[in-house]
DNA sequence: CTGTTAGCGCTTTCAC
DNA sequence: GTGAAAGCGCTAACAG
């Protein structure tokens, strides 16, 4: 059925029946709700393409994840999809999924109203550029680093350095004083960067020697953890910077005939689904994907729907408090 | 730019160059080459959603997770949305996401041409018949299970009986005889309840007295490992049913004293991501998902555009073979 | 407040 | 092989 059959059974105008539809303002509250009723009553939804043709708008927004693999885990990406068809479907969007894989299917600029972007740290202002096509699409990209030259776009960066403070905070306050680091052995690492500053900041002394990059599997944290913990003056607690080298540590722990929390506390960085079913569950730094796929498609709403100037805004991680903690042995 | 104005700037009809841009046959040759070296020049396009209105074809299929949470990992899910997108990107439809939180932004028979339906253990045939609006929208659905009574809609149903099959052939090969067999707890598991059957077809002895229904945790596997292993007459090699217990059962081993595959094999199901990364890295049994993607997705193609039948299909699961079994300690 | 009408940009008959 | 013209189903501007 469309408009005109619909409205015949009325016996009303098309153009009555489209403004009662749309909510709008001159129409009389008793035929809106005749229209609003009947329409549910017969099963008659408007034609969505028609409507795009006519209006210029799609009420779709497209999700890019030009590099996903290597900036959300996949645990993050469903998160942050869901968050997104929430709030966008809330306002009547739907998402289209673009995993990135394929460069064909490019977006035109009349295909949707909007892009949610999620930068990897190759992506570079270029990029962004196609992928607007030179901002003329609205879009919102998120991004582990600093937001890049391109005032087009709106910006969500995700900070994880507040989780790791108040992470260390908690170890200053549980009594620790020699916190060990284990790294990913990544090049360039916001988070071990900024670990000594972070250690002062909650009064505690970062040790060096007590600063280890280990790199991404378990194994390498185990072994990582090991030495620290046969130094001759080894940490109390342990932080690693992914928490799959967490795992491991706890395993270098129960080898060496200690216990997790209650000789060596174990802090780790990302909540992975492990996370919690491990023995002990881990304590761990966590971005909150829904907050963050809230946050994003507002500030793109605001700019497809009213034509908002493009925002800047961060968001900090905070940790997760499980079992792998606890003050230190007195 | 518009097909109108391309066309004068073409010194053709609109008409025929809509037939060259549509791969007609009755263009000639050279008027279709120009068209189209024109088109990428100019760079022009054709809306979507002009397309889509005078065709009613969408040139758009939506992937449909219900439930999602509770049939695939986020990993499965992401590499399922990633191989529906390539293989569907391929024919130039694009993917259309909707994972199930929302009720309200259903589908319209007129805005995707194809569902993709992942089917939970919950999924009715009554859902079906509302998803897919009465078996208008032609869908497949992706389901752990024995296909739904659902005669309009395609079927690819996982089974991964075939791998588990593959896991206990390779332990007899490496001359195992007693298999211990840690469950998940789960009241209705195919897993557990052809694990005799899949036992006696390799030629091995099931005995209930090595079999455990432990939990979900890490720590629930290592628990059950430990009562396993600490039998009169322990198992040489032990069957997870989760990476999760399989991971616990690792440590159960090395707890014992013991290593992981020279004294006892382990082998787990579902190869989560952590699973390679553990120590030793995981033998476990997996289910091919892009391969899953591009089954499902021919299907539904195969209803779309050629108007076939709809078609049931199974898909075994495979060992993936890493470093946690071994022969037998003679 | 409601009805009428002109397109939105394309595909697809129908002529030639 | 190409051009002209009739819609696809809707919204929005314009009358009344």
């Amino acid at each position: 059925m469309n408009i005109v059959e619909f409205a015949k059974t009325l016996n009303l105008s098309i153009g009555t029946v489209s403004r009662a539809l749309n909510d709008r303002a001159e129409v009389s509250p008793k035929t809106r709700q005749l229209v609003l009723e009947k329409a549910e009553e017969l099963g008659f939804v408007r034609n969505a393409n028609a409507r795009r043709l006519v209006t210029g708008r799609n009420y779709m927004i497209r999700l890019e994840c030009p590099y996903s693999t290597h900036i959300l885990s996949d645990r993050y990406l469903v998160e942050l999809a869901r968050g997104v068809e929430e709030v966008a479907g809330a306002h009547g969007y739907d998402l289209l999924l673009h995993l990135g894989t394929r460069r064909s299917n490019a977006v035109e600029v009349q295909d949707v109203d909007g892009l949610v972007i999620v930068a990897g740290p190759e992506t570079t202002s270029d990029d962004l550029r196609t992928l607007t096509h030179a901002g003329q699409i609205p879009a919102v990209v998120i991004s582990g680093a600093a937001p890049l030259e391109f005032p087009k776009a709106a910006f969500v960066s995700l900070d994880t350095l507040p989780g790791v403070r108040e992470a260390l905070a908690r170890l200053a306050e549980l009594g620790h004083t020699r916190v060990g680091y284990i790294g990913s052995g990544l090049s360039d690492d916001r988070v071990r960067d900024n670990f000594p500053r972070l250690m002062a900041e909650v009064g505690l002394t970062y040790d060096p020697t007590l600063s280890l990059e280990a790199g991404i599997s378990a194994d390498e944290g185990r072994k990582a953890a090991l030495a620290l913990l046969s130094s001759v003056e080894p940490p109390t607690a342990l932080f690693a910077r992914t928490d799959i080298l967490a795992t491991g540590a706890v395993l270098a722990v129960s080898q060496l005939e200690k216990s997790v929390p209650s000789d060596v506390s174990v802090i780790g960085h990302d909540n992975i689904e492990a996370a919690a079913l491990v023995n002990p569950p881990l304590t761990t730094v966590d971005i909150n994907i829904p907050d963050v796929a809230a946050l994003a498609v507002r500030a793109l709403l605001a700019m497809v729907i009213d034509k908002a100037e493009p925002t800047v805004q961060t968001l900090g991680a905070h940790l997760i408090v499980r079992k792998s903690c606890g003050p230190v042995r007195s």
